[in-house]
DNA sequence: CAATATTGCGCAATGT
DNA sequence: CACATTGCGCAATATT
């Protein structure tokens, strides 16, 4: 139910017409198809080079409208739709793949947050402690004598009059 | 040399068999296309509940395989042609929103690291400050008595996992 | 039930 | 010349 790889084939407007090729299957449901519709064009009209039967060096032909029906032709598309099919299936795996970067992205920055948070909460907590203990020191700085008392470190960057 | 838009028609394979249906633009260049070679299957066979002409109910009918060439159906298909390049515009939109929000949480990530860093850094620097004192408390702190010293109050507790 | 949105698919032009 | 991408239309199906 995923890829039946139904060979239908069908031409596609483009150029303009387009002829259905459907062959395999026999859910044939076209009682009267129109007689036996098939135009292949048949266009393989003048050789760009004169009329010779040769010569292609300085090559500027536009291309025989690509022979429907041609073997080679069939098999150039089936190689190509393959191919498409395969460059989709990536396209859409790296959307996905973006997709969770992000969401890991996402993670992490959260992550990332928490710790900033606990290094803040930490870091306020150690210069709260500084702060109260430069205090007990001034407050219990007695006069002992000049014995230059523990000296508080400046820590706190802000002010420290008196 | 890119999007001619050209507005060509054709319809694709799927069911089976599909015609050209261009119109438009007077470019046709198909001699001999097999005389007036239009086959709208034509099937609107019966009616699934009878034959009266009503009744739906239950109905379980397949479908009109699409009248070709019916105006309702050309409007049909320009506006889901249409439908699909919005949606498709959208869809690749969404994938380079996506991919530029990766880049964003990027810089954000890189932010926030840098500013772990610095937090961690003044952290440490007090950290060590308080050691720096707590020893040159140990140091002064002569017997004296139990005089309860000034207790270094426990700092390191390095313990931050996440 | 209708209109629009999505999705898979093939074709062809064009890029690598 | 082969394969990869990309725009486009069709039709089936999903959504609204």
């Amino acid at each position: 139910m995923s890829r039946p790889s139904q060979p239908k084939h069908t031409t596609a407007d483009h150029n303009g017409v387009s002829v259905i090729q459907s062959q395999t299957h026999a859910s044939s449901a076209l009682p009267a198809a129109a007689g036996g519709l098939q135009q292949v064009p048949q266009l393989i009209p003048a050789n760009p080079s004169g009329a010779g039967g040769k010569a292609l060096p300085p090559s500027k032909m536009k291309k025989p409208p690509a022979d429907k029906d041609s073997e080679e032709y069939r098999q150039r598309r089936e190689r190509n739709n393959l191919a498409v099919k395969k460059s989709r299936m990536r396209s859409k795996q790296k959307a996905l793949d973006t997709q969770q970067r992000v969401n890991e992205l996402k993670e992490e920055n959260e992550r990332l947050e928490a710790k900033i948070k606990l290094l803040s909460k930490e870091l306020s907590v150690l210069k709260d402690l500084f702060l109260e203990h430069a205090h007990n020191l001034a407050d219990n700085v007695q006069p002992p004598a000049g014995t230059a008392a523990v000296r508080p470190p400046d820590v706190c960057e802000q002010s420290e009059r008196q």
